[in-house]
DNA sequence: GGACCGTGAGAACGATCGTTCTCACCTGCT
DNA sequence: AGCAGGTGAGAACGATCGTTCTCACGGTCC
């Protein structure tokens, strides 16, 4: 097994491991008997713990954002429907087995007061997150706002489905969703026709 | 110190040490130099770890709601008001030195698969504040899911809150409810003609 | 063929954690 | 006064964790 192979085995152990029972809960003994990676080369891959849950955080991060957008491209009409198509991939994953919330919400409750690095890869996924809604909302003629006020309803629907173990909050999320969008369009504060005007900084 | 004291004392160093680290960095020794209580005296309070944190979240589900609903009740306004008033009290939270989001949220993040006690006391507490939001929509005339709708707002607003570190998230969602509780009155799937004629204000 | 470097498997180490035990001391009853 | 029982302070215990070390082994280059 070349080092390669051993580091993807090594992280999907430690995904699997990590979001399905937390991280201070798992031990690097679990990691090892998980991926049949000996103790040794796992250390030589990740110097320590920490860099294994940075690893893990990074690489959950960017499959995550990944697998949206490429079901959102996969939406082929008009772009009040690619928004709402969020919340259709949100059911998706709300329904996987093992969903257990977002694994960037978890660890930072877990460990952001405590760790730097893991409350900056939660905050880093966050805005990216927000960045990409916001980006899918601007093309729609909904004013500006409507792209955090989507995002909430996002978060809310992630953490809501996680605590009460199903998946209709991504279907609610999508309702008031749709409302929020529509709003503009009857009559809501932002500008009547012209669609985005200045674009979302910070 | 009589018993009464004692108690009192432990839970709220354990709240601001659970709350404010995570609960599994905090070690029992922390909480009994932080409140001052002997460690024996402190396990013939609690007979465990487990059951110090059970009754940690179980004061703090009834603070918060409790504080939560005080200040709404202050609120002497029509029930629009009242349920965007929920945001303001968020804010105000939020802006608490030493906010880190929702207690259950990050507790159930890190030991809701491990704890069945932990998961239910996160569940329940959710629970109780959909069903307190929703009572608050309910008098309104908006349609029925926008209870559900604010609640998920709410949700997103805790969690936004905490991984930014910013206060915004309360005026977003409230920005968001508002739209939602008065798309009703403007065309939405609720009570037709009978809504509120004016147009949106605030 | 033999020195050599990296590997696998797991023991070992030091720290920390939850929990219990020791022991000297104080207090209230008879 | 004398005894029983509860308390404070902290040592002690057993388990677990992150990390490193040992040691026998197998492939590689002179």
């Amino acid at each position: 097994m070349d080092n390669g192979e051993a580091r993807s085995r090594v992280l999907d152990a430690a995904e699997e491991l990590f979001y399905g029972q937390g991280i201070q809960t798992v031990g690097m003994d679990a990691v090892r008997s998980a991926s049949g990676v000996t103790l040794r080369r796992l250390y030589q891959l990740f110097p320590s713990k920490g860099a294994l849950v940075e690893a893990y955080l990074l690489r959950r991060d960017a499959r995550w954002r990944d697998s949206l957008a490429a079901y959102v491209d996969s939406v082929d009409a008009p772009p009040r429907e690619r928004v709402l198509a969020v919340f259709d991939w949100l059911r998706g994953w709300f329904e996987e087995p093992g969903f257990r919330g977002c694994a960037f919400i978890n660890s930072f409750g877990e460990l952001g007061a405590t760790s730097p690095e893991v409350a900056e890869a939660a905050r880093r996924h966050k805005e990216e997150f927000l960045r990409y809604v916001t980006g899918l909302v601007a093309v729609t003629d909904a004013p500006a706002p409507a792209g955090r006020h989507v995002a909430l309803l996002a978060e809310g629907a992630m953490t809501t489905a996680a605590l009460t173990g199903s998946s209709a909050p991504a279907g609610e999320a999508r309702e008031a969703a749709a409302l929020l969008l529509d709003a503009a369009a009857r009559g809501g504060r932002g500008a009547p026709g012209a669609g985005r005007s200045a674009p979302p900084n910070r």
